[in-house]
DNA sequence: CAGTATATTCGGGAAATGCCGAATATGTCA
DNA sequence: TGACATATTCGGCATTTCCCGAATATACTG
């Protein structure tokens, strides 16, 4: 794909990781962005991608801007220029410790939550998720930790 | 909170298990009754949340179904009446094995992504993170599998 | 079968979201 | 500092999403 536009095969391919991940409250631009940016070998800047991808340079600009907060690519600045440049993170935990936030809060506010529970049985299935979360939570954790162990190996 | 609405802390709660799911798709009323019914330690009537939560009841009946379409709310038919009864499912696994699917189609998506990469860098990069996705997936299985395991002990 | 209780569907309207293009800010070079 | 290149912000518009209440469907009772 590096030089001009997404061939057939590359459009679907950004077209279904859009489709995949939009369901999951990812905004259109920024899905359709990151899969445009696994396909790229090298840094893209912000003219070639809204061009490749027919969308505005500010909606590229937020979209990329997106991604990198959730650590899915990564921003390249460059030594005497303004220019920006962008391409996927090799850290692609993002997605997953992003979930693993809401596990901890969830967890959080269950622990919380039995205590105003009045009956016992729902302080218990409270107290009961919270410990499920948490387990989960955990498994996860280590599960990424052997990953990066493994990769490093 | 059996008898009258809920009380000023209960409420609290409900809102903060709102605040913590919408950003992640789940729609207003949806969340808020997952909060509702958490608190709530017998099955509860359409009418009864709708009044208790100040929602409509056609809103009320499919925020339910949406729950029980992800396993996070359980219907309870009752013997000779139309009426329909939810409460929480004691199976809250629902939302991490919603999650799975999405490492499972995203991993499928990448495997496909490094046939048609062009460049060597880029396919390769798309296998690891298949396989990353894979592995991490297979761990959360595992997690899964041990709990269930450890909760009948 | 008529009547009642209940759930579900559906159309409309309101609010939120996302995207665009113009305007603005910010950095770089000479 | 001025001129330029580039990124970012912002107001408005279009689309989507969500919720409500009325209308409809469905099941149960006598």
């Amino acid at each position: 794909m590096s030089n001009k536009g997404p061939t057939g095969a590359e459009r679907r391919f950004i077209e279904d990781v859009a489709r995949l991940l939009v369901p999951w409250g990812v905004p259109q631009a920024a899905a359709r962005l990151y899969g445009y940016l696994l396909l790229f070998p090298e840094p893209v800047s912000l003219d070639r991608m809204a061009a490749d991808l027919e969308m505005s340079k500010s909606t590229a600009s937020v979209a990329a801007r997106l991604l990198e907060k959730y650590t899915l690519a990564r921003r390249h600045g460059q030594r005497g220029s303004k220019r920006v440049l962008y391409e996927v993170s090799d850290n692609y935990e993002g997605m997953l410790t992003e979930q693993n936030r809401l596990l901890d809060a969830l967890a959080e506010l269950l622990k919380q939550g039995a205590g105003i529970a009045a009956r016992g049985k729902t302080r218990s299935r409270m107290e009961e998720m919270a410990e499920f979360h948490m387990t989960i939570r955990r498994s996860m954790e280590a599960a990424l930790k052997r990953w990066r162990a493994r990769k490093t190996r």
